[in-house]
DNA sequence: GTGAAAGCGCTAACAA
DNA sequence: TTGTTAGCGCTTTCAC
């Protein structure tokens, strides 16, 4: 037999059954079971493979007949640059990626960001190779979750509050924290107190400006149930201790950035000035509140109490108050529940303990 | 024709046509060709899919057909962790997800991380769906860049210094950015200079301790190419400033930890107390290393210069003497020359701007 | 230990 | 506008 020269055609698995003149069930064997062929030509195989440049069996076509595709699909429809930038997020991305990589699976990251319209990123999921969608923090009215759902394949909703049918869902008692910390903040005297929240609805493309106060309207009309989670439960708190939750100063800020929270702060001052105790949804806001609040000569918690939620290591490190949740333990569960589905078949929800932290934020009102 | 009930078996293409005794071809224009069906009958194709619950021809044996996984994959042997924690590595990854989402492109994380075995690791970039390879700061011997390679297909290496036959490449001038740097401390005064690197070889799973000083032996076998360069930047200085590149005091920090640099800087000033800059390969570590030294009430740059490297927000934000480089771009172009290949079809190599950040942080020798 | 045959579900010529 | 015909590259019974 001549060498022959690196073939003009990719080299597949029959062309180097042809080569060697064995059946393609022999070069499938020499990759998949070992102990179906010897050793010798075993061996035999993996030479002429490298020598026609071979590099295996296509991924594809072994995906298209064993069908398994070998990955799972992360839908986060928020911006990326959003994600990468809260450390809650990423350190659920991060959970998910170490359960995807302990079981070795692929993690792909399906293109349905801003920069697509609603029917790109539906062809996005649609045509994702993969074995099951994990979806991120999606509103009640998200498209692409309708979609996911279409697909039939396993799903895990991440931070979702009401049921799916036909999917798992992961996510903690946003309620019940937010108004366990707002028990605590109440309970130190405040009873004017401003509520600073994400993105309320999922108004796509729409330039709105940097901070909004939230009218009862559009609190009825909130899409991100989570955002509406924790908004309730400072006002559980409220009710409870014979505050009127109606009185509660809520602003949402439209913008994820560095100075989001103090630009929502500020309006919430100006709205109303006897506010004493300023509650964030999100670390990152209360974080960037308390440095409008320094540059503005306001200390805190001498004069104003600031509380977050989620329990970033940013926040515990300046010392705030807020809530802890564990979101790199959010992506593993999520991961591992796709991974190694219940025994029943049937979809689980699984609630995550969080823990008040009190911090150094808070106290009693100026 | 009677409702047929959900099928026990799913959908297909074929079973579709079928049951509107069409042809397959008539199905696949539907979702593929809109103008080559009456509109008519298109929207009878799309009624039928919904009650039999098909959502549209199956991705994997469409890309086994069409040849395009819709798919990139970014393959970092790094942990995970390790990637996530260091915001130029974040970044990095934010751009390329940004130029893959721009295409609608998914972006699949390869799973080759340090749980895996070799093997597994190899088996993973094998059979991973994807048309192109992104390969994020491997080491000159990284296992998985050869397995990569012989894959064949179009393949971006960031971060990597030296030329490999057939793939991009995307990076900085790594050494001489870095040499401008340290051009500059000498110039302030500093004759006794620090450095603190990363890890600089690949030791899979092997305990070191935090920190080591690094012989000349351990220097020349240094495997990350990248960390290489930066060292080799200050000894072009330190030699055209007419010092001895072989007094340069350099302390590995095999973890990639909020203490890292701390642990190493104390390793360097106990190995050559009469230090009076510390450089870093990272701001990781050189925000670290500040930390440590403000806890020993060692000021910078009072009594200790200490210089960074990438140019991170928080780096910046607390003025530290650094190299910015473009780690979102370098993201962004690697995916843009995977998507948007030069005409010529041949390898390019990218090589971004970097700017020395002054800073606040390096001062003449206290 | 090896081979033959039968698809996995789809798309792309080319015909009709 | 619709249908026919051929695969894409692989794995998997089942027989030898």
């Amino acid at each position: 037999m001549s060498r022959s020269p690196v073939p003009r055609r990719r080299a597949t698995l029959a062309s180097l059954a042809a080569e060697l003149k064995v059946s393609r069930t022999t070069i499938s064997n020499a990759y998949n079971r070992p102990d179906q062929l010897s050793a010798d030509l075993r061996e035999r195989v993996f030479a002429t493979a490298k020598r026609l440049g071979y590099a295996g069996p296509d991924p594809v076509a072994r995906s298209l007949r064993t069908r398994k595709a070998g990955a799972v699909g992360l839908v986060i429809t928020e911006p990326l640059t959003y994600s990468f930038s809260d450390p809650a997020a990423l350190n659920f991305v991060a959970g998910l990626a170490e359960s995807c990589e302990d079981v070795g699976q692929g993690l792909l990251l399906v293109a349905v960001g801003p920069s697509r319209t609603l029917e790109e990123g539906a062809g996005a999921v649609l045509s994702a190779g993969v074995d099951g969608f994990v979806v991120y923090a999606a509103s009640d009215d998200d498209p692409y979750l309708q979609v996911v759902l279409e697909r039939r394949l396993p799903a895990v909703l991440v931070d979702h509050p009401t049921d799916v049918p036909g999917a798992s869902r992961v996510g903690i008692d946003d309620r019940g924290a937010m108004r366990e910390l707002a028990d605590y903040v109440i309970g130190l005297g405040h009873r004017e107190i401003g509520l600073l929240a994400m993105r309320l609805g999922s108004e796509r493309g729409v330039g709105e400006p940097g901070a909004a106060l939230v009218t009862p309207d559009r609190l009825s009309g909130t899409h991100f149930q989570v955002q509406a989670e924790r908004i309730a439960g400072v006002r559980d708190a409220m009710t409870a201790a014979g505050l009127d939750p109606g009185e509660l100063t809520i602003v949402e800020s439209a913008e994820h950035e560095a100075t989001s929270g103090g630009t929502a702060a500020e309006l919430a001052l100006a709205t109303n000035p006897r506010i004493t105790a300023l509650m964030c949804t999100a670390d990152v806001l209360a974080i960037s509140a308390m440095d409008y609040l320094r540059a503005r000569g306001i200390y805190v918690p001498g004069q104003m109490t600031v509380t977050g939620f989620d329990g970033i290591p940013e926040a515990l490190k300046r010392g705030l108050s807020t809530v802890a949740q564990p979101s790199f333990e959010k992506g593993r569960l999520a991961g591992d529940l796709l991974h190694n589905p219940p025994r029943s078949g049937l979809p689980v929800v699984d609630v995550l303990p969080t823990e008040v932290i009190r911090g150094r934020t808070a106290g009693p009102p100026g």
